[in-house]
Formats: C-alpha cells, sequence, structure tokens
DNA sequence: CCGGATCGTCGAAGCGGTTCAACACGCTAG
DNA sequence: CTAGCGTGTTGAACCGCTTCGACGATCCGG
C-alpha cells in the first residue's frame, strides 16, 4: 500500500501539502492539487484510516447496538439498520454493528475509540446501557425512551399520538369497543417503553371519544394470536374495531378472525401499526399506521451527526403518526348511515 | 483518557512491558503483570484502536456485506448477521456493516486496512464485487456461489442436495408429481446461484425417482403466490407435493392452497426450504428443510479467521441438508397401504 | 521603494501503540 | 572462576497521518 509520504514525493511536494489537499483545510493552488491528485490516482493511494483516526481522534465510524435476536420484529430491525447505514454514509462514517446484548461492547467501542458516535436501538424504560454510553465522550442517540430522556438524544415514532390517532379513527368511523392486540407479555415486562405509550395514547383518546377499550397481550406466534383474539372476543364481544400493534403477530391474529368467520374490513375493523410494506402483504391492505423504521434510523444519525458537528444540546424528537386507511377498516355500528 | 504510558508510570516498568502483558507475546513475571493489571484497572485504561490497527496491521474488525433491502427474505438475513457478529465476537473481533449495493465500500475498507477481514452475503453468479476483494490484501469468505468458486472461501447450503433430498422425500411418500415454487423472477434473472443449484438437484433427483417436476418463480407478495399457485394446479393438476423454497411466499402459498380447499398435510404435501422459526410459524408446522443461516455465518467466520491465522488455502464448504418432518407433508397417492 | 498582508507550502512534533535488538540478572556447566 | 544461557525487562524505532507554527513569495497601499 502507498503511504502518503509516496504520493508525496511523487507528487514533488511535501506530505502536510498532500494532507491538506485531501482535507480541504488549508487553500492549495490548483496545479499543486493536480499534481497531487494525478500521484494519488496513479498509487491507488488510500488514507490508512487507523493512522487518520489515531492523528485526528476522528474514526469516520459510529457504532450501531441492535436487538438481532428476539421480541422486536425482524423487518423493523433491518428498516432502522438500513436507516442508518445508509444515511451514515451520507455523512461519509461507516457502521459497527454490536448486538444488544454485548453490553461490554460499549466499553470496548468507547474506552477504544473505534467509533465517533453511537446509536442505540430498543431503549428499555430503565435501560443498563443509558448509564454507560451517558458516561462515553462519544455522542449516542437513543432509538426509543427511556424512563428518563432528561439530558439524553432521542428519537421515536410518537406512539402516544398513534395510539389516539388510531382511536380517534375507529371512533369517528363509529365504532363504540375498540381493543388493542399489543406487543408480547416478555416486551411488555421488559418495560419498553412504546408499548406503554401507545397505551397511554389509546386510553386517553377511548376515554375523550367515549369508547371502551380492551387491551390484550400477544405473544408473536399464531398460538399467541390465537389465544389472544379468543380471549377478547369473550371478554369483550361487543368489540368491532381492533388496533394491532404486533407486526409478528399480524397474519396470525387476521388468520384466527377468519377462522372464526369474522371477515375483515366488514365485520371487523382493523388498524395496524407496523411498516408499510408489513401492512401491504397482508391477505388484504391494511389500514395501517405507518412505523416509518428506516427514516427513524436516518433521523437518528442526523442528530448524532449535528451533536457531532456543533456543540448542540441533546434532544427528543417524536415522530407524527400517520394513518393510511385501506380495506381493513369501515364504519362501525354507530356510523351514521349517508 | 489513560494512555499506556500512564498506566507504565503508575506501575513502574515501561510501556513495551505493559503491551507485553496485554498481548502475552513475551513472557512477563507475575509480581509484575499483577503490579501493571493493577494499574490498568485504577486508571480504566482501553488500548486505543486506531494506535493499536497503525502499529500492529490488525484492527480486529471483519467487514460484513449484507443485503440490507429487497429481494433476499429479511429473516434469513438477520439471521447470518447475528451468526457473524456472535462468531467474530468469539474471536475478538468487532464487525463493520455494509450494504450489498455499496460496492466502493469494498475499496473502502480494504485499501483504507479498517478491516482484517471480509464477509459477503448472496453472492451472484458473476459477481462484480468478486474480482474486487480476489485482489484486496484481506482474505474474504462469501455466502454462496459465484459462477467459478476457484480460488475462493465459499460457504453455503448445499442446495443441490437439498433439492435432491425433498424430491427423494416426496417421492418415498408415494407422490408422483411434485414441483417447486421457487424465488421470485429476479432473484432467477441475477443469477443468485442457490436457486439454479436447487432445481439441478430437484431435476436429477425426479429423472432417478421416476416424478415428474414442475417449477414455478414465484414473487413473495400475496398475490404473486397466488398466481404461482393457480398456474402450477392448472398446468399439473396432478401434482400433489411441493416444495416452497420462498419464505416470504409461503405464508402466501399456504393461504392460497387452503382457498382452493386443499387440506396442506392431506390433499397437498408441501416441503418448506427455510429456516427453522420460520417453519414452525406457519398456520401449520411445516416440514422443512432447515436453512441453518445462523449456523453459515458462524462457518463464515470461523473460515475468515482460519485464513487469517495460517495460511490456511481457500475451500468452499456446502452443509448438508437435513430435513425434518413435520405436519404438512404425508403419504401421497402411490403409497403402500399399510 | 519599503513594510505589512495574504497566499501557498513546508518541516516537525505529536497521536498511542507494537516490536525488535539489546541488556541485566541469576544460573548452570565446564 | 568464567563462559554461556535463559528469563524478564527496557529503550527506541517505527506505523501513517494531521496539524501547528513558520517561512518565502507575491501583492498591496503609502
Amino acid at each position: 500500500m502507498a503511504t502518503i509520504d509516496d504520493v508525496a514525493r511523487t507528487a514533488g511536494v511535501s506530505t502536510s501539502t498532500v494532507s491538506y489537499v485531501l482535507s480541504g483545510k488549508r487553500p492549495i493552488s490548483a496545479p499543486t492539487r493536480a499534481r497531487v491528485e494525478r500521484a494519488i490516482e496513479k498509487l491507488g493511494y488510500r488514507p490508512h484510516a487507523g493512522a487518520r483516526a489515531l492523528a485526528s481522534a476522528r474514526t469516520n465510524v459510529i457504532a450501531l447496538m441492535a436487538p438481532l435476536r428476539v421480541g422486536v420484529s425482524v423487518p423493523v430491525i433491518m428498516q432502522f439498520v438500513a436507516g442508518v447505514v445508509t444515511r451514515a454514509r451520507d455523512f461519509d462514517h461507516d457502521v459497527l454493528l454490536l448486538t444488544q446484548d454485548d453490553v461490554s461492547g460499549l466499553d470496548r467501542v468507547t474506552g477504544g475509540s473505534m467509533v465517533d458516535a453511537l446509536v442505540m436501538m430498543d431503549i428499555e424504560a430503565d435501560d443498563p446501557r443509558v448509564p454507560l454510553v451517558a458516561a462515553a465522550k462519544q455522542p449516542t442517540v437513543l432509538i426509543g425512551l427511556p424512563q428518563d430522556p432528561e439530558g439524553l438524544s432521542c428519537v421515536d415514532l410518537d406512539f402516544e399520538a398513534a395510539g389516539r390517532l388510531a382511536v380517534r379513527h375507529l371512533a369517528q368511523a363509529g365504532h363504540a369497543d375498540v381493543a388493542l392486540i399489543g406487543s408480547p407479555p416478555e416486551v411488555l415486562r421488559r418495560h419498553t417503553s412504546y408499548a406503554e405509550r401507545m397505551m397511554r395514547g389509546l386510553r386517553d383518546q377511548a376515554r375523550s371519544s367515549g369508547v371502551t377499550v380492551k387491551v390484550e397481550a400477544c405473544d408473536s406466534s399464531p398460538a399467541g394470536a390465537a389465544t389472544a383474539v379468543d380471549a377478547l372476543l369473550s371478554t369483550a364481544p361487543d368489540t368491532t374495531g381492533i388496533v394491532v400493534h404486533n407486526e409478528g403477530a399480524l397474519p396470525h391474529v387476521l388468520a384466527r378472525l377468519a377462522e372464526r368467520g369474522l371477515v375483515v374490513g366488514t365485520d371487523m375493523s382493523v388498524v395496524a401499526v407496523c411498516p408499510r410494506d408489513v401492512a401491504l402483504s397482508q391477505r388484504i391492505p391494511m389500514t395501517s399506521i405507518d412505523l416509518p423504521a428506516e427514516d427513524i434510523g436516518k433521523v437518528a444519525v442526523d442528530m448524532v451527526m449535528a451533536r457531532l458537528e456543533g456543540e448542540q444540546p441533546s434532544e427528543t424528537r417524536l415522530l407524527a403518526p400517520v394513518l393510511t386507511e385501506r380495506d381493513s377498516s369501515a364504519p362501525g355500528p354507530a356510523a351514521d348511515v349517508g
């Protein structure tokens, strides 16, 4: 591999000049720049990342900590990841991937100066990683909200608003009894905050819209979905509107409703909270509140980069939910008959 | 951040001694080692990754190039990734994540010495990335097979054997007319080799088992699956055994079969080629040939690490397929009646 | 015609590790 | 008693790049 000295020699300039051509931090005359660039081209020179990191205290790498295994729905994770990686490239950064459970990885990458910044997904209410990154010298952005987001940078969908929006949509369509089929019990147990925020919004809006709301936790398996649907329909048989906030369970919920002879979009209105493509790949196109995972990932990177440049203060950003009506929801019992 | 010199000073030794304590490359007496370790502990010292990379020409990072977007099924990708990341940690390496389409990323990370080695997923027959990594100084392992794997390291499921196994299973169960519902057309168009290897094995075994085999490409959408099923059943109405090699389409294929009044596991035997958990989360537990994505990822890392240590020659490893009988396959028309 | 900016370039000092040759020391063998 | 050896430790060179202070040249106004 050619070094910067090789380039300098073949261009007939000093190494610092080459460095300045590369970084643009000092003015270089056009002819000199041209000679240097020709030399770089000719030698196929690539700056050594380690040397650069050592000298400049910048790695141009950000760490992304993602849950590679359980619970959270896989397509959603991938979209977050895709968003983060592509946006990072826009800032000329690469992404180092850490798994959620590798808590010591935080120390490793921050303490070892392997990365300039961190993005962490799937934050729990009382997340053990939060104090660690708060102590790190690298800025961090959390995807999801911990108990106390004070002084931290966070992004997420505004699930509380999403809950309100879903209920408002159903209530306005004339549904008087609605339900949530939500996250698996273990997610609730971990107090992943989105589930709780969702429920809060749901209940708020139910109260002010004057509708009843029943909540069922739901395993992502076919059996779990069946159990939840059955439980719901036996304890709240008047339910005509369901919000499903569980991508994994969604197809199985729909299957169970069908098995019980309920036609979604006619007998039962269903609003899904999930990524657009998941909503579109069900047996019928689902009315849904989009979970813009890729966008959230991108925003996370934008925020972390902002903090890396200027000394932006930390902030938490909640993205407004958007509901798209498709074929799975329809007017309910109390609807004005046009 | 404390440096190695700080540690040396507080331990009362030279920096090289600290370095040797850390690396174990020279014998250090117990008392000295203890003093150094205490100092490290006390100062919370972490070696600077960049400095280390510069001096040792080793980054302890491997690059993983994964398709973060289309085509290939998302859960499978995640399992590959999870396998790679966890196994990399066993070798004290971290993972830098590149997207498939970021071809220039290869140059960047190899030329810039950002990584010690590479793992690339989703290799196509005539993959443009192959010549690039072949020219790189870092060893590379491909997940999937290019046209000519000569001189390259590759891992994959032995799809040809999987095809044979699937047909043999169905043929032995008494099915005389079988079919493949396979990858989306665009995957075939890219000549991703697994699809072709699968078909080859399928046809080979069909010939020697004396059964007919019909092949349908299949989009992963509900509509695509319906089209494929309908086409199959109209052009080959005698089909009683289907191999589905398309995780995304699998649920929709099953749904369409049900819509047409065919009971899977009775009227129609279906063998899925997919990860175990996908097979288990369908409407009924599927007889399947496991696609051990996580294992493949791990093997890829093992191979790449082996090449990093000794000067192992490159090799290609095909994992033997395993078929697990569950509820979606049953004896067919020609079965001996017990 | 001179003093002082301005512009472009350079030299050298780090950045924080690894590693090699060398050395001090206490032993054993001759 | 000395030559020779192994063990444990050290000093210093080096890895490839960034960046700061300085310097020569050119240009301006006075």
